[in-house]
DNA sequence: ATTAATCCTTCCAGCCGCAGGAAGGTCAAG
DNA sequence: CTTGACCTTCCTGCGGCTGGAAGGATTAAT
């Protein structure tokens, strides 16, 4: 399978697939051509690092769990200690975030927003 | 007042503020051995800027912030818009990471996490 | 058989917001 | 006069791609 199908197939643009082999995290045969020839279990491979990259790990990470997966004798508890910390990993994002929103909605909330100059969020900015 | 010293009145790595003359976004005068002088004013900007990045705006945003600043004219509305939209940001990845996060912790609560190899995470990700 | 369109290849550059480091000039203290 | 702290510019790299150029391969239509 030419790297095209395998991009319709995983719904990874090709350059994306090109980048993972690159960096060694999904390596394709090569037919005669010279072309990238992708198996069955490759498209797999793909598609579970897109899966793994659409719920927030990072590509080494990805490369881990697919080590994990690779690894027939690998503990669970392996597998669910790296999905804790990113739990963690996200959790301390959204503290942060929702600092971030409740100091702009303060700061919104004391602004007029009308057409006059006067405005307590620049206010702030300058002099906190 | 020198680089150096700026960046202690900024709590900026001197890095940070050499990049941000590079960018234009704070450009100091030079003094006769070619050395930066950040005046006053300079170092007020850069702790503007300081406060908008920590409040999770981008450093074009920070540009337009700048600009605002320096015009007395502008409407307050200009700038509420501008906190408005970035609210909307965050409130969009919040909602991004709140749905990963429920992903994530519905996955990790199926699995045991033991010594032994059976993995609901590993066997979504593999087959979604 | 020729052409045109589509696919594939490699390589190089750029995005953001810096950080690290090399090579060298400048300055203040002892 | 030396040492050390400070400053300068320039180049590279991070993550995770994305875009584009230049050129070879394949396929479909004429």
């Amino acid at each position: 399978m030419n790297i095209g199908s395998a991009a319709r197939a995983t719904d990874l643009p090709a350059k994306t697939i090109r980048y993972y082999e690159e960096i060694g995290l999904v390596c394709p045969a090569r037919a005669e051509n010279g072309y990238r020839d992708y198996s069955g279990s490759d498209v797999h491979r793909l598609k579970f690092v897109q899966r793994a990259r659409s719920l927030g790990f990072s590509i080494e990470e990805c490369r881990l769990l697919l080590s994990l997966y690779d690894d027939e004798q690998r503990a669970s508890a392996d597998v669910k200690a790296l999905a804790l910390e990113k739990i963690g990993q996200i959790d301390r994002k959204l503290v942060e975030l929702q600092s971030l929103r409740a100091t702009l909605t303060r700061l919104a909330d004391t602004c007029q927003g009308n057409d006059r100059p006067d405005c307590p969020i620049i206010n702030d900015l300058a002099r906190a």
